[in-house]
DNA sequence: GATGAATGAGCGTTCATTCAT
DNA sequence: GATGAATGAACGCTCATTCAT
């Protein structure tokens, strides 16, 4: 019987969901510490004190964020468990690139500015359902693949799951830092087929069975 | 013989490298927005307006401590001409991780904060002498070395060196910013002779000769 | 009814009073350059961090100062129709001359230092209702207070309304000149009156028909 | 005997020189507190410090300023004893709008801003000697025609002397502030000769004798 | 006499936070 | 719950001035 919110209680959480909203939105465009509480508020329409009914810091509002739809893509792996392991993990690769390719260059620069911190994001969660960040996140993906991988046979029981999970996703991320280092040109150039077969593949080949 | 300083000049330099030490530490520990100018100067034991004496801006500092401390490594490997290729380069990765190490995570994040847009700096200059982005100085100094690796016979002439340069470069700045968001835990467990014994000797050996 | 205030917007109309005075007077003491923002909000009882509630710049309460209370004069002619038009250009001039007065010579300086080119300023705009310069706007007024004298037969047609009106307001604007000149001297010496008499009463003379 | 100077003694006279002369360009161009003492000494060529072996303080360097060759004229008129009092004036006046007109609006404006306090300068001085501002100078030079007028019969010993030369120099200060603020209108447009018509005559007309 | 490194008070401005309404 | 006026510490930066060399 947690549903029966007074009205008021209600009209309080659509306050404070416009206030993420904002928030979400302006620190995606600046980052967190270039954007003000007053400006928040101001696009939240809203007036300046009422941020401190909802959150005690500024900072506070940053534990509450969830990750922009900019990036998100883990599922998609876990959704195709049929295929085998190396074709999983080229479809991972273009999805990522893909993910990161739609939002745009700024977009991604924003992201990597933000995100360059450990920091856990609401949203995402390991397995024990704890939030982590999204680099762990992914890092962890990479390894679960792997990891059924090696259950199912695909792969030998002595692969360095953890070594190549922590290393294809180096590799993915600094692709999307040379992406925007490079103003674009790099990613453009190099298809991601061309990557995987010059080193998914390579890297991998030591522990297929057989 | 443009060594004579006066006293003076040599005091100077001194101040020069007191404060710089100073931005160097604290930056390293709490980032570059979060040390004011006077805790820097307070640091060094100076006067909150000597350091306009030596920077004309709070940035300027940064800027001097990424060239002159952080990551400046190239000339390292040029200097070792003689070593066989994979040598080279597993000498050029190790440099690369112990440069970052050095100036420590917040240092690191500060630069790639920094160095997300394709912006020429000066100090790097390509083989024409017209000044280029640390990115694209790093790109070239792989591609100089795999190039020579071709020309000196020890890899085929078919080795892709664009592509393979370019990859190579992506792992290391991906090990980078997986070492920042990760706070460090990355590079630290993962010895960088497993990098080049998982990766890098795998991606290079099909074009080996013979 | 747009008079509904609040209590607190009273008291906000209040504290924004209070710093405009104390502006004022510290202004006209020391003039604006030697006044600090943190000198205003001592002298008004109030938080340095209050000036910013209600100025964006410290420039702003200048503009302000110029706008509401000092040398605002035109409608006090235009107020007084019935009257020959000596007698209102007489009236026109001292108005102008107590405005300035009032405001005392700092603020006069600061005024002219501030409008010596040819801006059009919020609040100040010609029939068209496009703002102009309160110069233009002052020279407009002498233009139409002369116009109306020759329509209504108090001035001949022959009058070169143009020449005169430009020709009066520079007295004026030179008497202004010369008062913040000889540090108020001039003004004080030589009551408006005689300038009524021995300036303005002989340039128009010509003019009067009969 | 007072020549015998040591060369040391006759550098730092040129040394004065130097300083004098770049403050005296910096000041004209942007005035004086926008005007740092380093930028003085930069553009002198000289120590930042030498400043003050010279000057005590920043402001002394303004008493030993002379005028900017802008707006020198006064002489002119003295050179022409011969000639009836309203062709000496009108000749004044005529000297006086090229004077101003030659430095242009900017210069004009920078000026007036510089001259808005009854500062006395190097170089300007009254009958007695002592160094008087530029305004009363020109007051003074005004005084001095019509009263030598006066003396020599060409205006009645009744003529307000004292009012008169106010209010033309008042006049003429206003023709010049009158040509900054309309971005240089109005002095193009009405001819000095107008000027010379309009008002100088009409003012003057009630002291002709006879 | 000439220098320029060193200084620190002071500037305009920002902003997270408080609290009476 | 919502508000916005009030705050003051802190910021980056300027600059007149001092003084050891």
């Amino acid at each position: 019987m947690e549903k029966k919110l007074t009205r008021r209680q209600v009209a309080a959480q659509e306050t404070r969901k416009k206030i993420l909203g904002s928030a979400r939105k302006l620190i995606a465009q600046k980052g967190f510490e270039m954007v003000s509480v007053d400006e928040i508020m101001e696009d939240a329409g809203l007036g300046k004190g009422t941020f401190y009914t909802y959150f005690r810091r500024k900072e506070d509002v940053l534990q509450e964020l969830n990750q922009t739809d900019f990036f998100r893509l883990a599922e998609t792996v876990n959704a195709m468990a049929e295929q085998d392991i190396v074709a999983r993990l080229e479809h991972y690769c273009r999805e990522f690139m893909k993910c990161i390719e739609r939002g745009g260059i700024p977009l991604c620069r924003q992201w990597i500015r933000n995100n360059l911190s450990d920091i856990a994001m609401a949203g995402i969660a390991d397995a024990d359902g704890s939030p982590i960040s999204k680099y762990r996140y992914d890092c962890q993906a990479l390894h679960a693949v792997l990891a059924e991988g090696v259950r199912s046979g695909l792969l030998i029981p002595a692969t360095p799951v953890e070594d190549l999970s922590l290393l294809i996703n180096a590799e993915l991320y600094g692709l999307m830092i040379a992406w925007c280092m490079s103003d674009g040109r790099v990613v453009g150039s190099l298809e991601t087929g061309r990557f995987a077969d010059l080193v998914l593949r390579r890297i991998l080949e030591p522990y297929f069975p057989g």
